[in-house]
RNA sequence: UGGGAUGUAGCCAAGGGGUAAGGCAACGGGUUUUGAUUCCGUCAUCCGAAGGUUCAAAUCCUUCCAUCCCAG
């Protein structure tokens, strides 16, 4: 391009922060086009809605979305994905539960719908534009030490979502744009309620899915036994996938302390729990790995991330079980509780994010 | 049937004359783009039942009921 005048395309929600990226691109002197994409392509139940990513009424979120762009003056494109993000998100979350472990559904959307599907699509569309910008609280810059653009953590570690996201391909961080990255949500309201955007003081979503969740996993309940470690039966539970190891609540078995879920067998149909000692964990095995950055040009402790929370632990990590690079063993510096399969750990040196993988079985 | 023991909220469990701890579960709420974690709040007008003693009892006495254990 030999204008300096960059297009970006912006993922709008119809929430508050994705609305105040575009404002900010705006500001900034960006062209700006707004997309917006559909996936939900279930029952066009009840109406009643919470705010889940997969939510039945999405169109009202499409609405707020097109309304936005219309007051910010930018065109905007709604995008089916539907078809895609059953096959993607909703065929894994199902598949991951049955397995007996935990599935992250925004990261795989992220991966491959949010920024993979839906700029893809935005192209096909004839739409041209340089950078793919979402709400995120998360940075993508070039760091001249790695050199090139890599993801970081938002200024405001306590609401950064770079965890979600580390996912992405090195072409999709190339191109995205996080305007939200330096911003606290406080600020970003504000910002919105000036430009007197009615989204001002919408909630934030923070479901991925209103309804029950084992509505999604479409099993047949099926009672099984809830056991200790040595095999004692404790109570029951209508279907292993409704559990993930860490948690405590709804278990329905009262004892001394509080019960966690330790692992869940789903050839037996148990779910193992034990005291908070017994959850604690001091290493695991990471596989599916996507790396961002040389472990050997990080120079300072890794921390990890093993939730989306703002909680870091020092790790250790071992390459050298695998040629491939897809696998390593981390060590923690003190022993982790709700380690759960199929969820991710994340790597950050400083606030750069260095790379992920997906917790192993054991 | 004889001997012993125990009966406090859904579960476990303190309190042994002065007006029902605590834990677990459950429920409600805060935090959270994963129903995890975490945090806050609520949860026995009543202590197996009926009488009695006392200013006052879940706590003492009596009887009854239930359950468990050991005998037979």
């Amino acid at each position: 391009m030999t204008s300096s005048r960059k297009h970006a395309l912006v993922g709008l929600s119809g929430g508050v922060d994705s609305a105040v990226a575009a404002l900010l691109l705006l500001e900034q002197g960006c062209r700006v086009t707004g997309v917006t994409m559909s996936v939900y392509d279930g029952p066009k139940a009840s109406g009643r809605r919470t705010g889940g990513c997969y939510d039945c009424g999405e169109e009202e979120d499409i609405a707020l979305a097109a309304d936005m762009a219309a007051q910010l003056g930018i065109a905007h494109h709604i995008f089916g994905c539907a078809e895609q993000y059953r096959n993607v998100v909703l065929a894994y979350f199902r598949k991951t539960y049955l397995e007996g472990k935990t599935p992250n559904p925004c990261i795989r959307c992220n991966a491959l719908v949010k920024f993979g599907l839906l700029p893809a699509l935005a192209k096909e569309a004839g739409l041209e534009f340089d950078l793919f910008a979402t709400g995120h609280y998360a940075r993508a810059e070039y760091v001249a030490r790695y050199g090139k653009q890599v993801l970081l953590c938002a200024r405001d570690t306590r609401k950064d979502q770079s965890y979600f996201l580390y996912r992405l391909t090195q072409e999709q961080i190339d191109r995205a744009l996080f305007p939200l990255g330096c911003l606290k949500k406080a600020e970003v309201r504000r910002l919105a309620a000036a430009r007197g955007l009615p989204v001002h003081d919408k909630p934030d979503s923070q479901n991925f899915y209103a309804g029950d969740y084992a509505e999604l996993v479409n099993a047949r309940p099926q009672q099984g036994n809830i056991v200790t470690v040595d095999g004692t039966v404790l109570g029951s539970h209508m279907g292993y996938w409704r559990f993930t190891p860490g948690q405590r609540k709804g278990l329905g078995v009262a004892a001394k302390t509080p019960l966690y879920v330790l692992r869940i067998d789903p050839s037996r149909n148990e779910v193992v729990v034990g005291e908070y000692g017994e959850s604690l964990r001091l290493s695991c095995i990471i596989g599916d790995m996507r790396r961002h950055i040389p472990l050997e040009q990080t120079d300072r402790v890794l921390m990890a991330r093993l939730r989306s929370t703002p909680h870091f632990v020092p790790v250790t990590v071992d390459l050298s079980g695998d040629a491939s690079g897809e696998r390593c063993v981390v060590t923690f510096a003190e022993p982790q509780a709700g380690v759960a399969p199929g969820q991710s750990l994340v790597l950050y040196c400083d606030n750069v994010l260095v790379g992920g993988g997906i917790i192993g079985a054991d």
